[in-house]
DNA sequence: ATACCCTATGCAATCGTTTGCGTTTACGTT
DNA sequence: AACGTAAACGCAAACGATTGCATAGGGTAT
């Protein structure tokens, strides 16, 4: 590769030795001396060889290389999934090999054909919001390659996969508005092809239905882009419209900020007119005034048991024929000024 | 590698030529027949033929791919950095392998060798905190491997990189402050074997000369970890032994947001009695209460920058014995209310 | 008929490492 | 002296693709 680069044929011919000998010895195989194998450990240290992993890959048809495609990468939940995932796989050997798709489907196509290409042992990957099936991927699936959804898959569709516990998380979040007081309740929800909005979706409804509140379709308004801007724009429309809200379940922390804006411009108070709370507690989440109530979505953990999911399977290749094994991961509310009316 | 991955010898034993045939006839070879051609692209379609990056890296000792080490991912100004790398290295064929240090310099040792290892085209590296010097790149740079420090770097070595101009960002930021009134400038620096914490430093020295302000060595407070609980807890003791101050500069805006809470705390308003700004611009510094003023170091631009840098390294090797060459990215200040005094 | 050229293709080495199997050497045993 | 047996090591194929060179077959000019 690089003039400086030291093979294991550089090393052979040094100590008048074949390959194998210096392959051997290197990995403390049992035929080789002991003063071999000195030699060679000595020879190797000195002159710094380091083994070619690209060799190593071809011969092994392993390359340790997981390959992560993520709508994107500037997003604190789904960097966090990504710390995650590198932590698991730095302790267990594997490099990690990141994608982002920019929400595009088309560009997810083509990581998923780069990442083929690279022969990375196995996909983690987040689909697009424009993402609504998965032929793409059927060729990997058929192949039996192992391949680890998460936070965000198409329909209910038979994959691996790790998830929050969306429909319970909004459930959380509903009841606790309701035991605020909450009774008039907007939700902004996102992309209803996404499992994970449908899935808050229903936890919505749930939370209204046990405290027979019925459930007001006017209410449940799309946000899909999950945009500050968007949300602010949406939450001025509806509280124009003279629409009475008490209360604000947003589908993400970005679009709560957004209907934050929108209800202070309207000269409503937080909590007490409109109590408000959001989904993933994000970083700015406590920074802001005041403090927005949320559910903690566990990037990193997803990021980690992902990691750790596509490696087991990576390693027990006879898992590969089970049927697909999916990991739910809880949340919690964090609740802050934004929603606590009565202390 | 998997089972239904298709070689180049299985178009060849289908299409009953040889495999340099195949091969050619994939690259439009001219001394292959039409027909032979369209035959071999016809089944490497249907069979969905991928060629095999690693046998090609290894035939070529090219990988086409860059290595990446940054101290966290789970960071604003890193996470769009990463963002940067991907988007030019996606559009130039090349894959991005992202480790983090988590700030450790063992951890940066080993990632740096397991990148050589995987024989990466070139890297691209932050340095960690801890480290301040680079012997564990001295082997990469005397083998005139492609390497672009960004952001971070250690002494004034020579070596390729990215930054941002902080000295006359900072410079800007406190010549703002100034220009509203302040006269008790508290800066709280960075840890300061890095150069952009000197270069800051600097750029506030300088700002204070050019209005005649002498600088007070107990104005100079170092907060290397900018955390926002130690910046906080820092301000308070500064507050609280009666100095005067009437504004602060920090060198991150998570600080900034630490010492607007101990501000606060202590009675003060903001910009009023203390202005405060900041230094990255990070995306919550105008979702905070007031909005936090701020220096935009761009992270993004700079990933592209290094990345166009390193990969036109990687592809010109007679630039590689040229001297290191070093893009300055220019900040600009944005005022917000933490700051601002005279409307 | 000979020499020559062109087109289309195949052969085999190569990249760096691993590994099953064969070979050498030295020694001990009968 | 002949043989067995280990220990220590080498040979060569393999992983998948590329590529300089060789070659086969056909055509054309002399």
């Amino acid at each position: 590769m690089f003039p400086g680069q030291v093979t294991i044929r550089d090393l052979a011919r040094e100590l008048k030795v074949s390959c194998s000998t210096i392959s051997r010895a290197l990995k403390d195989h049992p035929g080789i001396s002991q003063e071999t194998k000195k030699a060679v450990v000595e020879l190797a240290r000195k002159w710094n060889y380091k083994p070619n992993a690209v060799a190593l890959s071809l011969r092994k048809s392993k390359t340790n290389i997981i390959g992560v495609i993520i709508p994107e990468i500037v997003h604190f939940f789904f960097s966090n999934v990504i710390a995650g995932i590198e932590e698991v796989a730095y302790s267990k050997g594997y490099n990690v090999m990141v994608c982002q798709s920019n929400e595009s489907f088309d560009r997810e196509v083509n990581d998923a054909d780069a990442l083929i290409s690279s022969r990375v042992d196995g996909l983690l990957v987040a689909i697009s919001r424009e993402t609504s099936d998965l032929s793409h991927f059927q060729e990997i699936i058929d192949n039996e390659m192992p391949l680890v959804f998460f936070d965000r898959l198409p329909h209910d569709q038979p994959v691996s996969s790790v998830v929050v516990d969306d429909k319970f998380g909004a459930f959380k979040a509903t009841e606790h508005l309701i035991r605020q007081g909450c009774r008039q309740l907007l939700h902004l929800c996102g992309p209803r092809h996404l499992l994970l909005a449908r899935k808050r979706i229903e936890g919505y409804k749930l939370a209204l239905e046990k405290f027979n509140i019925p459930f007001d379709p006017a209410l449940l308004i799309d946000a899909p882009s999950g945009d500050r801007e968007d949300a602010e724009r949406i939450t001025r429309n509806i509280l124009a419209s003279g629409k009475d809200i008490d209360g604000i379940f947003a589908h993400n922390d970005k679009a709560a900020l957004g209907a934050m804006t929108a209800v202070k411009a309207a000269g409503k108070k937080i909590p007490q007119d409109i109590a408000i709370i959001g989904f993933s507690n994000w970083e700015f989440s406590s920074f802001v005034e005041p403090q927005l109530s949320s559910i903690s979505q566990p990037g990193k953990e997803m990021g980690k048991e992902a990691a750790k999911l596509l490696i087991s399977q990576i390693e027990n290749p006879n898992q590969r024929s089970l049927p697909p094994q999916t990991i739910i991961l809880s949340t919690e509310l964090v609740a802050r000024a934004s929603s606590i009316r009565n202390l």
